[in-house]
DNA sequence: GTCTGCCGGATTGTCGACAATATTTTGCAT
DNA sequence: ATGCAAAATATTGTCGACAATCCGGCAGAC
């Protein structure tokens, strides 16, 4: 059943952040191995750039288990992530180019349209590409690692962003607008 | 000469922000390995870190190398560190008690009297120690993990932040006002 | 003279086995 | 029954060896 397992670290990541794992679970190397079809080595691996990502916590000699994200903490980091956000769009604003905001604007209407007729997923796949398109006008690679970095960590807990993302379109619309 | 090797992620980190490496530098395992008196799987799991920390780049199959950081780059983090501050300050700004606050003018105060007597490294020493108690103060855990992220990324410049920090001590001064 | 394909050395990636450490269970005395 | 000590189990940390891959040089064809 198992094909290729070619990048075990991505793996265990989509698994930790699409919540397969519970919070606190222990993660037992040897049982990742053969959940995954990787020798142990690959699992380590991953499990130590988890750690440094803020995704698990790895103490000595105790193995890795899932971060559990308090309310606090997550508030955390969504101040982060806001601020980091404003800075993308502050430089993306000074780099733009007239096609690409015209891109952009093309993209709000079409995320207008996909809220107006009610469908959130569509909406929400387009936000994600809109970001997306933003941070490479920014080309701010420090921030943009950095929000990555954040958004992996936030996703578990899907907090409700469709109500707020208008706000910041509106905002990424005032400084497009400079 | 060698006595123990208690954490040699440690060791590389500071050996590669110490300069000891140059940029752009091929770091191979098995000489790492002999150097630190550690075996491999060690060097391993430090460099995995440290690629996740920017501190290293690891390209598959062809092993790690020190990361260069563009003038560019370092001008991002230092865009992103100034934010975080920002961020850092403004919470400390809440949550300060007025013993931190008198134990803080006392700090600067004799942050002054070294500027004053010429004494760069003092100063230096006791600016870090401000800049932690604020941390502290602030107790932003997310922030101050990015922040010392940034700082071990940037220090190998040494980009003169002797004349800067006069300036974000007196917003720090301000924003402790209220 | 220049390009292409091949070979040898060097380095990384992976696997398995063993030692070191933590955790659970068991046995025993109170 | 309860609490403590010690064996038994489970899990991680480390080491060495081997396979896979990459880099450089070299021979040969054109």
């Amino acid at each position: 059943m198992a094909g290729d397992r070619p990048d075990v670290y991505g793996q265990l990541r989509n698994q930790i952040v699409s919540g397969r794992f519970h919070p606190n679970e222990r993660l037992v190397e040897a049982d990742l191995a053969r959940t995954l079809g990787a020798g142990r080595s690959a699992i380590r691996a991953a499990l130590v750039r988890l750690d440094q990502e803020g995704l698990v916590i790895l103490e000595p000699n105790r193995g890795a288990r899932v971060r559990l994200i308090s309310d606090r903490e997550a508030l955390e980091i969504e101040e982060v992530r806001v601020i980091l956000e404003q800075l993308i769009v502050r430089h993306a604003a000074y780099r733009i180019s007239a096609a690409d905001l015209r891109a952009l604007r093309q993209s709000l209407n079409r995320m207008r349209e996909r809220l107006a007729e009610g469908n959130p997923v569509g909406y929400s796949e387009l936000n994600a590409e809109f970001h997306q398109r933003i941070c490479t006008i920014a080309d701010h690679h420090t921030a943009a690692r950095l929000l990555a970095n954040l958004k992996s960590q936030s996703i578990r807990f899907q907090y409700r962003t469709i109500l707020r993302p208008g706000r910041t379109d509106q905002s990424i619309q005032e400084h497009a607008a400079i």
